[in-house]
DNA sequence: CAAGGAAACAATTTCGAAAAACTTTGCCCA
DNA sequence: TGGGCAAAGTTTTTCGAAATTGTTTCCTTG
């Protein structure tokens, strides 16, 4: 959640320890339903115990977290329920954000998806990264892209369920091992939509957002390793 | 979000702070904006530094308190145009539920949401309880009635989303002064909306349902205090 | 008199260790 | 042999104090 947070240019260790378990989760180094001890996280992380649980604290209350009282945090399992669940609501919230959208953009928003989209097809997929997030990486693009077909409907609580989601997904495309599968026609349907939600063209916008990411979801789920 | 938590019976100081924050701000005990300075709140809740800043983060990231880096938490603000926001964000979340809920529901749900009527109808609204979360308070029917309307949506993330949206609403009604308005039609908009939904008309349930939260709105909106 | 800067103060953040809770191990007894 | 039970060992949770950061006050200087 972004807007609840200030980043006053300082950094505490918590926020360290927060970004770091997000990307290390996230990225899938750290798999679904593995244990968070915290002398192991201390050890990895080179930060105390309280800016650790202060971290997993948020993190549970994104779910990326499981916390049990008593018995410490584990990573969130993942499952192939979990993500059919997480495509289907994912398209919910997105065909309303990108209808209104559509229905309210302005020009700014007009410009505002050229340039996310311009900036994501410059850059090349493969460029053998780890991933990692919020740094200008083609994930760090690719999810600028997504928010900014959004981002003009006018709810930045919708727009933050959004980007949960989005981040959420992301972790399941990272625990499978469909790397390989991914650079078919994602740059196409990524110009598909864009130009669909420039024509004002809302059905089809909306239609081809979600087969994107159905087909994903297929794609993982194949060939995933999920329980 | 309570699918990410297991509560085994015992509890943790942090958990129980964090319980009586979030009543604290959802009742307006705590005001919009309140600076959450730790001296004060580990006098108010009896509770140590660690398992307070425990709760303040969790509650940092579902939106009810804001976190500024090294200038520390304060209860996130309210505003006419955020209630706006929350209102229309409600509405559509609430009604995409709401239809899969009807298309898919089954027996069980029909008597779910029977049974959350009936006992919130059987409730007198203005037993002069202060407002205390999850205790059988008419606020606690309240918000079970209405999640029962949604659960078979067949979405704990939505439903979760739905939850988040529900408090932060309840928030904003308990802020405001409107309490002799209430209990003007609630209980006959009530079941209206449950006739519908079990008639499985599902325009109607929609309608109903969105102009029981805008009206709801904009009676707070015009009673209220905010900014 | 205003602006800049250092010192005193206040609040947050972090650490290290104690306390509490859970888990495992090994023993005793039916 | 197997089921309870207590003790030892882990892990989480909490506390109290130290370190850090932000804020205010007051003095100096231009």
């Amino acid at each position: 959640m972004p807007s609840e947070t200030a980043n006053n240019g300082r950094e505490t260790l918590a926020s360290i320890a927060y970004q770091r378990l997000l990307d290390d989760i996230v990225g899938g180094r750290l798999q679904p339903g593995t244990k968070l001890r915290l002398q192991f996280l201390t050890e990895r992380y080179a930060v105390g115990n309280s800016p650790l649980r202060e971290a997993l604290n948020r993190l549970s209350a994104n779910g990326m977290v499981q916390r049990e009282e008593n018995r410490g945090f584990r990573v969130s399992p993942a499952s192939a329920d979990e993500l059919s669940e997480l495509i289907r609501t994912r398209c919910w919230l997105e065909e309303v954000a990108l209808r209104e959208s559509i229905r309210l953009g302005d020009a700014a928003w007009e410009e505002g998806v050229l340039v996310a989209y311009h900036r994501l097809s410059k850059r090349n997929r493969h460029s053998d990264e780890q991933y990692v997030r919020f740094d200008g990486t083609w994930e760090d693009l690719h999810r600028a892209y997504h928010l900014s077909l959004l981002s003009a409907c006018n709810s930045s609580i919708l727009l933050g369920f959004c980007r949960q989601l989005h981040e959420q997904t992301l972790r399941y495309r990272n625990l499978s091992s469909m790397k390989a599968y991914r650079d078919r026609h994602e740059l196409d349907e990524h110009c598909t939509i864009r130009d669909a939600a420039l024509d004002r063209d809302a059905d089809a916008a909306v239609e081809l957002l979600r087969s994107h990411y159905r087909i994903t979801g297929e794609i993982v789920l194949a060939s995933g390793n999920l329980s």
